[in-house]
DNA sequence: TCACCACTGAACCAGATGGTTGACAATATG
DNA sequence: CATATTGTCAACCATCTGGTTCAGTGGTGA
C-alpha cells in the first residue's frame, strides 16, 4: 500500500522494527529472520508479510527459500511527515532557553 | 507511554495526524478539533485519548471545556529511529546513479 | 433555577491484529 | 525414491481498534 497509515501501522511492533534493523545488514533468508525471535515461523512469516505490504521490504523467491531485502523508501515519507514538527519539538528547549536568558537580565 | 510502540500507532491513524497538524496552528478546544470530521464526537475524543496517552498532545481542563496543546516532544523519538534508515533510503538513488555512470563508460 | 453545552463512560458491534496449531506444497539432499 | 527443510495456508482464539448510541456529570449563562 505504501501510505502512511500502513507505513506508521508496520513500524508499531517491536518485532517488526527488529526486523528492519537486522535487514540494515544486509539481505536475509525467511527462516534467519525468524530464529532470533521467541515465536513460531508463521508469526515471523505474517510480520514480514507486514511489512511487505507497507512497502518496507522486498521478497525474493529463491529455491525453497525467500530472501528478504530492506526497502526504507516508504520511511522516508514517513521521516518526512514528522520534519514538520521539528520545530515544535525543540520549542520547549528554546523555551527553556529563553526562560534563562530572561533570568539572567 | 510514550514508547516507540504506542508513538508510530498513534501516529498511525489519517484522523489522529490531523488533529495533531490541527494543533500546529496552536491549541484547540476539544469540541473544535472534532467539528471537520464526520464523526461523533465520542469517536474524536477517543482519538484524543489515544494521542495523549502517546504523549502527543496534552489536555487542559478549563471550566467545562478541554483545552489541547501539542506535544510533539515524542515523535523526535520516532524521527530519531527513522533516520538511521536514511542512507537506504538514497541507496536506490546512489545505486541508479552508478549505473548510469558505468553504462557510459 | 433551568436549560444548554462540553464532555465522559459504559455498552455494544464489526473487523483487524497477533498469536497458535496442523496440514500441505515445493524444493533440496541422501 | 525417501526424507528433511522452508515456507504457506486455513482455522481458531483472545484481545485491540474504531466506530456507534445512550445516559449521565458538571460548568455556563439567561
Amino acid at each position: 500500500m505504501e501510505n502512511l497509515d500502513t507505513t506508521f501501522a508496520a513500524l508499531a511492533h517491536a518485532t517488526r522494527r527488529s526486523i528492519l534493523s537486522r535487514l540494515m545488514q544486509g539481505e536475509s533468508r525467511l527462516s534467519d529472520l525468524a530464529k532470533p525471535f521467541n515465536m513460531s515461523q508463521t508469526a515471523v512469516s505474517k510480520h514480514v508479510r507486514v511489512l511487505s505490504d507497507a512497502g518496507l521490504l522486498t521478497i525474493e523467491k529463491r529455491g525453497r527459500t525467500r530472501h528478504c531485502r530492506l526497502n526504507a523508501e516508504p520511511m522516508k515519507q514517513a521521516t518526512d511527515w514528522l520534519i514538520d514538527y521539528q520545530a515544535f519539538w525543540t520549542q520547549q528547549f528554546d523555551n527553556l532557553a529563553q526562560h534563562l536568558a530572561d533570568e539572567r537580565e
